[in-house]
RNA sequence: GCCCGGGUGGCGAAACCGGUAGACGCGGCGGACUUAAACUCCGCUGUCCCUUCUGGGGCGUGGGGGUUCGAAUCCCUCCCCGGGCACCA
């Protein structure tokens, strides 16, 4: 009989959410353990990387509950945000019901994948009863001084307005749209996620990606140093942070971002049309150009000095774009002899370079000679109380140049040892309708108070014209009054939709629950997350985040109950706060599938029996005769091409500066693109390489396309998707039904082998077992095909016995099982097992059978 | 420029601690079944050379060098690919 996937796989949904099988209860007497993939956004439908991210979790937390353990692996919906509003505008249907029908059609797709999620545990963060609970987070962490109200200088998207996170602004352009930003100062609520930069730092008793730890480090940018007090000849006191302050004797002169207040002041007459003009150039200028690489140096004298407070001496202060006013204070002091950025403008300007550090061994530099800046060991001169010191590449005080200056410094009352973050404070605020109402209020004298009740409801809006967000005219929805009765106006901005994904652990412990954002009972024994899964696209935003709620909370108290029911139930709390989950695993990433070989036409000269091509374009849809060279692209080696044409295979090299017009991707092209046209492709709709699960699961199964993600990938890599090859998962399949159905009636039985097979079974369990915990979902799969041949060939020859036969085919099932659950159900079932066989014990090798004869 | 992760057959990949490189699958080739095709089944499949057809040998994990009895694996160096950060003081 044949294996029917869509009766089989269908039945076995309905039984196990009849029978409750995935229900997750407290149960103190088993050890827990949480599982958690990344919750998706519902955008309409469940794509294959959701598949390719969500079965191998699934299979670990089945794996993880036939250990024994009681398993938690809930699901739910990031569901606010700003695709939702676009579709408003461009549909005319609300935010809400958009949203609300995308999540009915991808919670029917998420039920076909079979997997164990506890449903009555779904959250969705765009549910009342889940915002209401953010919003409390944020009321929590204004009292608790996490929250503030702070003007900024913020990322301004004209097109969407609404402010944008540095997170969201890639190369001075929105990252999900395009569109460019703008920079615009601004009120805005901020969390102080600084305050946690060096608790951040540590990842002690976690085991996260390296990869995301590195990330993350980098992202929070550490850089130990002094903050220096400088006094400008008009009598302000600037504060400059430096990493060398051992450097100070050669500073010459100082420079202040264009946006510095200070600027204005410092400016004299004489300079001050110049100043400005260049100001409101530096203000018009793109992000994007600001930052470009090797651009020359620009910048304008303001026409005042400051005083040196080292030695007294006097220096110019300039103005310059190369000064980030949103890095340290907006201001440098600038060693030219000992950066590279001084030092070039130094040159440019015209401006003296005074060396203070001399390589051991070498002729001391000269200021108006050297050719670069040097920055490397040696030993102080010219630096009077530090003189003789020696320096060397350590960071801080590990250097002994550095510690010498701050201790001088810190005794002389001219500034002190200081750390500096690149993080900044976390920007929350959004100029957004469909998004978490801030629950803080304004009162007619200016003050604040945080809205008494909770939660504040999105009102119904009117139409959706993609202005404005509908809050800021909604009288209904302004007017309200404060604590004490009297008339207040409403926070019309949302919450960052990352801040809804920063708890959501938390919620689906019991997302019904009413007062409180989660029940301590529960939070006692589920937490902390024991596994995430998720893609490494969120390192560093949505993981910092998280981390940094996690941390907050506890601080402010908000675990305090579930610590207190903890210690009741015999579970020290002590550091299970301190982090939101224990592991973490990234994912690769599905892509689209390879294709044969763009054509290209190549137009260039033959030179000395090699083509030099001068401009190759891509273009699927030319003639043969569309060029001196055209064919389809074979390989790429650097710069040279195997091209396969009407009548040859010829090798083309391509020029330095040719040309090179690949569709799709915009900007200068290099002859690299030509191989990532050719290979690496996204999955988008735009380029029609889509693959749809539903398809592939109503004619496969859903157990078969969970094999094939888990086999044909390493996980953790992803790679091009192949759609040959998941007709041999399906042979897998087939072979396992067909070995599950099937009698088996042996004919001259070999006790060689029936221990051959019952070793081969014990070695399966062990492999299996290893590649499983440690996510190797491909050479796990391996195991058990290999496990499939040799029941093949004891079938074939009949020679083992039944016990062996039974054994091999039941432990097979289990250990597929957590891969592919109706298919080793049904069959486990026919062959006259009562219990489901997601509830069976996870099988155990025999290490004597196991052994290798020798 | 800096920081990560990679480079192994035609393709996806495997190789646990330095010990038979290429498990498992896809694709391909040959054969059986079929009127035919698909499905299914059997055999072969890194590469080159020799061969008395039984086998035998050389080469081979991005390039070059090193350590070792022995290297895909360790060290040095260079090249290439992917990702992140980038005028961060």
């Amino acid at each position: 009989m044949k294996y029917d996937h869509q009766k089989v796989e269908k039945h076995w949904q309905d039984q196990w959410e009849t029978d409750g099988v995935y229900r997750s209860v407290v149960d103190w007497e088993r050890p827990k353990y949480y599982a958690l993939t990344m919750l998706p956004y519902p955008s309409g439908d469940l794509h294959m990387g959701h598949w390719y991210a969500m079965t191998p979790s699934d299979a670990r937390a089945r794996v993880m509950r036939m250990k024994g353990f009681n398993v938690l692996f809930p699901m739910g919906f990031d569901a606010f945000g700003l695709p939702a509003e676009n579709a408003a505008v461009q549909r005319n249907v609300h935010p809400a019901e958009w949203t609300w029908d995308n999540i009915e059609r991808m919670r029917r797709q998420l039920r076909s994948m079979g997997a164990m999620f506890d449903w009555e545990r779904e959250a969705i963060s765009c549910d009342p009863e889940y915002y209401e609970w953010t919003e409390w987070l944020f009321r929590r962490f204004f009292e608790g001084g996490i929250a503030y109200r702070g003007e900024a200088i913020v990322n301004w998207s004209p097109t969407l307005q609404t402010v944008l996170a540095n997170e969201q602004v890639i190369d001075g352009k929105d990252e999900r749209t395009g569109q460019p930003v703008i920079q615009k100062r601004m009120e805005q609520w901020f969390f102080a996620i600084t305050k946690y930069a060096d608790e951040l730092l540590s990842f002690d008793g976690i085991e996260w990606p390296e990869p995301v730890k590195a990330m993350q480090t980098n992202w929070i940018g550490r850089s130990e140093g002094a903050d220096v007090i400088f006094t400008t000849e008009t009598g302000d006191e600037i504060t400059v942070f430096t990493t060398r302050p051992d450097t100070l004797w050669g500073a010459t002169f100082m420079v202040l971002a264009p946006e510095h207040p200070l600027v204005d002041e410092l400016t004299t007459d004489e300079y001050r049309t110049e100043v400005d003009a260049y100001r409101t150039e530096a203000a018009g200028r793109s992000e994007l150009e600001r930052m470009e690489a090797d651009r020359e140096k620009t910048g304008v004298f303001t026409g005042g000095y400051a005083i040196n407070p080292v030695n007294g001496e006097r220096i110019p202060v300039w103005t310059a774009d190369y000064v980030l006013l949103s890095y340290g204070s907006g201001a440098i002091m600038a060693v030219p002899a000992h950066d590279q950025r001084d030092f070039e403008f130094a040159r440019r300007f015209d401006l003296s370079v005074v060396p203070v550090i001399q390589p051991v061994g070498s002729d001391r530099f000269d200021g108006k000679t050297m050719p670069e800046a040097y920055v490397g060991p040696g030993r102080m001169v010219g630096s009077g109380p530090i003189d003789g010191v020696a320096t060397n590449d350590a960071k801080g005080r590990e250097n002994p140049s550095v510690a010498a200056a701050i201790d001088w410094l810190e005794e002389n009352d001219r500034g002190a040892e200081a750390i500096n973050y690149r993080m900044r404070d976390w920007l929350i605020s959004r100029q957004r309708y469909w998004g978490g109402p801030i629950p803080m209020l304004f009162r007619d004298d200016g003050t604040i108070e945080s809205e008494p009740t909770l939660p504040v409801l999105l009102p119904e809006a009117p139409a959706f014209t993609g202005g404005p967000s509908p809050l800021t005219t909604d009288e209904g929805f302004l007017a309200t009054t404060d604590s004490g009765g009297e008339p207040a106006r409403r926070e019309t901005d949302t919450m960052d939709t990352f801040m809804c994904s920063s708890w959501y652990q938390y919620r689906y412990l019991s997302p019904h629950f009413g007062t409180a954002p989660f029940d301590p009972e529960e939070a006692a024994y589920w937490l902390p997350v024991d596994t995430y899964t998720g893609g490494a696209e969120h390192a560093t935003m949505h993981l910092l985040y998280t981390r940094f709620f996690t941390k907050a909370m506890r601080d402010l108290g908000v675990f305090d109950d579930a610590a207190q029911a903890m210690r009741s139930h015999g579970r020290d709390p002590e550091g299970l706060f301190d982090e939101p989950m224990i592991s973490v695993r990234n994912q690769g990433q599905i892509l689209g599938e390879e294709r044969d070989g763009d054509r290209l036409v190549i137009a260039g000269e033959w030179v000395d029996g090699r083509f030099v091509a001068n401009c190759v374009r891509v273009d699927d849809h030319a003639q043969d005769d569309a060029g001196p060279i055209v064919g389809e692209l074979l390989r790429r080696t650097e710069r040279t091409l195997q091209v396969k044409t009407v009548d040859d295979d010829v090798t083309v090299e391509v020029a330095e500066d040719a040309e090179v017009e690949v569709p799709g991707i915009d900007g200068i092209n290099d002859v690299t693109q030509l191989r990532h046209h050719l290979e690496v492709q996204r999955m988008s709709k735009s380029k029609g390489n889509v693959v749809n699960p539903d398809e592939l699961v109503e004619r496969y199964g859903a157990d078969t396309v969970r094999i094939y993600l888990m086999f044909a990938f390493d996980w953790e890599k992803g790679g091009p998707w192949d759609s040959r090859g998941i007709a041999g998962a399906r042979r897998f399949v087939d072979d396992v039904w067909r070995m599950g159905t099937a009698g088996y009636e042996p004919d001259a039985v070999s006790d060689d082998a029936s221990l051959a097979l019952r070793r081969s079974t014990h070695q399966t369990i062990d492999k299996v077992d290893r590649d499983m915990v440690a996510f190797k979902w491909n050479t796990a799969v391996a195991a058990l095909m290999t496990l499939r041949n040799d029941l093949l060939d004891a079938r074939r020859a009949a020679n083992v016995g039944v016990d062996a036969w039974n054994e091999a085919v039941d432990t097979l099932l289990m250990l597929l099982a957590p891969m592919a659950p109706h298919v080793t159900e049904e069959l486990w079932q026919q062959r006259g097992h009562t219990e489901s066989i997601h509830l069976q014990a996870w099988p155990e090798s025999d290490p004597s059978v196991a052994a290798d004869q020798t």
